[in-house]
DNA sequence: TTAATTCGCTTTGATAATCATAGTGAAATA
DNA sequence: TATTTCACTATGATTATCAAAGCGAATTAA
């Protein structure tokens, strides 16, 4: 089957085809967690990707709209990826997929800011992720990252 | 890459591991929302899962304790597959990615009682697809479904 | 009681995705 | 000018996915 059909119109499934694979959510983790923005910036992920598949990956999310390229200015063999809209969207998928690997999973590990982060309530998480990620910012990293807006930044970042 | 090991330790990377595929979140959506409990069933679904993957699919969530499988009593040829705790606390993730795909995609098209249902407060949607669930119920069938629950019987049902 | 059907899978053999590794050419840096 | 960095491509091996056919046990129909 081509990538182009859909095997059904069920909105689960139209997503699955989107980010139902290994690579895709991590890729927006790393944009929204982290800030991640360029090619090697990816590469660099602790799950070692390898650069074939996130060329694939990358124009994969570019073609279903999910982020955007650009040349950067500063540096003219680089280019910044970035989240569109749709992308931004997608943050509620990566909380509950975090909370639940967090919660159901014995082996996972993360930042203390994000455990921190669960006992707050989740509505309010999303809005100040949503207003990272819009500043230019993210979970993470950024002037107006959650962590700060949550004022976890004294916390010690164990991992 | 053997399937047993870990690509990292992130709660995201352990969770994709297990329902980062075409057809995991299929089942389990299969399970949750439409009440489905036997291998023919899920083979019966709108998106043609081969029974070869069905079954890879089925005995990788049952490893990862996502689901259960216990012998039919009615028919000895049968089993009898359910959501474990675990399985259950999947819901929050399928429900926002079917919220999401609802949103972002044009092309998604769901029951109409999916859509009604999307206007009440996400935390009591979630509160009653649980209880439905733990009561033997789904979604959109059995007794204490979300639907009957929302008092949204009477709905036309426009697939 | 026998024959046909249903059920939960397996098997098979082809196709497609994924993988690690080694480049490549352009741009930046020393 | 030489080296390094950067975003990717190319390659060839391994692995996953696929549709289709087949199988034995259990159930149902004649």
């Amino acid at each position: 089957m081509k990538r182009s059909d859909h095997k059904s119109s069920c909105p689960i499934n139209l997503t699955m085809e989107i980010i139902g694979d290994t690579w895709s959510l991590l890729i927006i983790r790393d944009m929204a967690a982290l800030g991640k923005r360029t090619f090697g910036e990816f590469l660099d992920a602790e799950e070692r990707i390898g650069p074939s598949v996130l060329t694939d990956r990358l124009n994969h999310l570019e073609r279903k709209g999910i982020i955007e390229k650009r040349p950067s200015e500063q540096d003219k063999r680089k280019f910044i990826y970035s989240l569109t809209e749709k992308g931004m969207n997608l943050i509620p998928i990566v909380y509950e997929v975090a909370v639940w690997g967090s919660i159901n999973q014995v082996d996972s590990e993360a930042p203390d800011v994000w455990y921190q982060s669960m006992k707050y309530d989740k509505e309010l998480v999303l809005r100040l992720w949503r207003e990272a990620l819009e500043s230019g910012s993210s979970f993470y990293n950024g002037a107006n990252s959650v962590v700060t807006s949550l004022g976890l930044d004294g916390i010690q970042s164990k991992v």
